[in-house]
DNA sequence: CCTAAAATAACCCAAACGGGCTATTGTAAC
DNA sequence: GTTACAATAGCCCGTTTGGGTTATTTTAGG
């Protein structure tokens, strides 16, 4: 069964060398090649698999993903892109991307990942799925860089997590609300923030709490 | 350069099959192949990659992995399981694995996946691989509960758990610090919270942003 | 025993915050 | 065409916050 094959690539070289490339092949078909977001969803048809780059002149690929599947919601979509931050990769899974392969990839394992989305599973390329499996393991080596924090403060620190207010805190331990204020200055010279909200933020996304 | 190989499955024949086929190829060693995780702690070499089963019988692979990274901490680990729900995969992935590929995967992709932890990658099957990206799809149910925040104050809620300032995010989006207030006011009452700690803390929990 | 660190508490002050209220504009729905 | 809502923006006012500084008591470690 031949697959289909959509590709948003505005570096038009590459893109000429990478429908070249996949041609080659008698399983794969690319049906269109575009440069930017806008012309593949206007009046493109329909493909099994979309290769979308993520840095594009007027939509990015991650801001395209949603549109793409709005219109056609069985459409696979593997991202195909120099981006290799945690950012980039982190958004393109929420919104809901099939693969996120590098451009870098060897052309087999390109085809490859397509097939793999094609039936029905999912491909990233190793050093993305690396990234992706230590955004599940807590980064203990932060732990030891907030360590620093003492009982007292990792306390009041996680107390502020849950939302309650100085005032409540003070009550609540049986100490002075100037005493809380004065743990809340420590805690924020040694997270390096300047705000509740900071620190709540900094707290929640490195698990300190 | 040859890749070390130690081998955790308490299946003998599976195990021996396993050992033929990956020292049919001359990059790849196996070191070791025991049929439990007691046996492979006790005076083991150190390999490069542990293919370490699941369900074993005195000690699970999952609780094995801590236990072969501390005696070891560069060899890599790749689970080789028949277990394809999500719970085993959350547990490996946590513990730290650095791969998680099924039984019923080719020959030609275990290797692959061997030679790719070995290169500091991960490897997932594609159908684990997909499993592990709808873990960070949120289940659109919470969306829903949510929903009533406008883009606009999604947009905001969201700066302010990065630790943005009020008066940065007006810069930010172009709009007055008096306007970033009311909107924050109507987050404040959408959300039930009265404080930006509160707020972010509610975001980041219910994973509205 | 003495020193270091932690926990306690107070003061000042400018800036920010939270809550309340009103108003205009644009757009989408009925 | 008017009703509804989102986004914009301003004002007031009292409270809280963040940053700076100082000081006492207790606990732990050398």
């Amino acid at each position: 069964m031949e697959i289909t094959i959509g590709l948003v690539e505005d570096h038009s070289e590459f893109r000429q060398s990478l429908v070249f490339l996949i041609s080659s092949f008698t399983d794969y078909q690319v049906v269109w090649s575009l440069g930017s977001v806008k012309e593949a969803l206007d009046n493109q048809d329909p493909v099994d698999v979309i290769l979308l780059d993520i840095n594009l002149p007027d939509i990015s690929g991650i801001e395209a993903l949603p549109l793409f599947r709005k219109k056609n919601p069985e459409q696979k979509i593997v991202m195909l892109t120099i981006q290799d931050d945690e950012e980039s990769i982190l958004n393109a899974i929420k919104a809901g991307a099939d693969g996120y392969i590098l451009k870098k990839t060897s052309p087999q394992k390109i085809l490859e990942a397509i097939r793999q989305v094609y039936e029905g599973g999912a491909a990233l390329t190793p050093m993305v799925a690396k990234q992706v499996l230590a955004m599940f393991t807590p980064p203990k080596a932060k732990a030891d860089t907030h360590s620093s924090l003492t009982p007292r403060e990792t306390e009041i620190l996680d107390l502020i997590t849950q939302g309650i207010t100085t005032v409540m805190i003070a009550e609540k331990l049986f100490i002075s609300p100037q005493t809380v204020r004065n743990h809340i200055k420590n805690i924020y010279e040694k997270l390096q923030v300047h705000s509740k909200s900071q620190a709540v933020a900094k707290a929640l996304k490195e698990r300190i709490v």
